[in-house]
DNA sequence: TTGACAACCACACATTTGTGCGGTAATATT
DNA sequence: AATATTACCGCACAAATGTGTGGTTGTCAA
């Protein structure tokens, strides 16, 4: 069933409380950042949700408001993926969602699919996903996102001198220098993987 | 500061309750849970909690615990060491815990840090986190948690007619051979690297 | 001994909070 | 016209809940 914009508001209100406070907010609250006088008002809206199974009411207890359909807080986009050995593209699409740690999942965090083997001897293989903080600077032999070109790699940053060399971990694969043309898109943080 | 063991386990309980029902227990709701007849007594300890910065209460609201070093419920146990012989996890065994997602954080699931690089080959390097699911077999081929005397060890688990290898990923180490005296804590399901 | 602390009890009190019941008004559907 | 739905008000009441004060007991360190 179909929520009125109303109930959408008080929905989001209620989650976002929930959010910032750990606990739903009371029928009162609810009513003064409505402006509603009235507590049955909020409670018309809160039986409202609750028969359309967004929320659950307990009766006789202070803030018993259950959210049924849950928001992840700390869950972070995982773009396309990217490549690791041989060059590609990388997609600014978002390609779903990973649930990650509070420790991982700081601000303009994502997460990126690995693909290839050029990091295998950095214990990062074909499918992992890294967790990657965005940003454009980074000490040396860190692990990183790169843009060479319109390619992204995931690589070992190295400087020497005025040149920037990404390191692959594996003999197979050539180091990549540069005159200094790198964009940083950020630094490796973590690491997830799933076993089948 | 340090937390008693009565503190301790009031501040486990709230973390509990209010992942459970997304709120906060009351004043009286822990006081019937510890069998503490006098709301004063749990005051006590909640007024001990929020010195030592675990907790803060605000004044005149209901469920007005706020959670300050919030540990989310997807959050499970490190096993600091497996003792043989013992079913499970220890509880004197924990080494703190570890945030993963719902996907990782099964029933029966604990993580255990990874100690050398037996496995290197496979990616699982020296100070990663494997998480594992609780379980006494395993299929051709997966990576297990296995007991070999009073060790436990992750290792590739592997059959050929009655004997059970447990089998390295690094070619500086040798297989381990057995005529089926491993005793199989779990599986490892997933692998989680925090980079500095 | 004195003092500090942890851990408990008892009870009265004020406030917060959910509940029940009865209204009004606008709009759309049957 | 009758009915349903959404969206409000107002108020009294009881239950839930936090607050305040004053106690007891035991342990541990100065």
């Amino acid at each position: 069933m179909e929520l009125t914009e109303k109930q959408r508001e008080i929905l989001r209100y209620i989650e976002e409380f929930a959010g910032e406070n750990g606990a739903p907010p009371t029928i009162r609250e609810i009513g003064s950042r409505f402006s509603l006088s009235s507590t049955g008002s909020v409670r018309d809206h809160l039986k409202a949700l609750a028969a359309k199974r967004y929320i659950e009411c307990i009766p006789g207890k202070s803030r018993g408001i259950k959210l049924l359909r849950k928001t992840r807080l700390s869950s972070i986009p995982v773009a396309g993926r990217i490549v690791a050995g041989a060059p590609g593209l990388a997609t600014e699409n978002i390609d779903g969602e990973i649930e990650v740690g509070e420790r991982l999942a700081g601000r303009g965090s994502f997460a990126l699919r690995v693909k290839g083997d050029s990091m295998a001897g950095a214990g990062i293989q074909e499918g992992d996903y890294v967790i990657v903080h965005q940003q454009s600077t980074c000490e040396q032999g860190e692990i990183v996102i790169a843009m060479t070109g319109d390619e992204a790699t995931v690589k070992r940053f190295r400087r020497k001198g005025k040149k920037i060399i990404l390191e692959p971990a594996n003999p197979a694969y050539s180091p990549i220098e540069t005159d200094g043309d790198v964009r940083i898109i950020g630094k490796v943080v973590g690491l997830i993987r799933y076993y089948k």
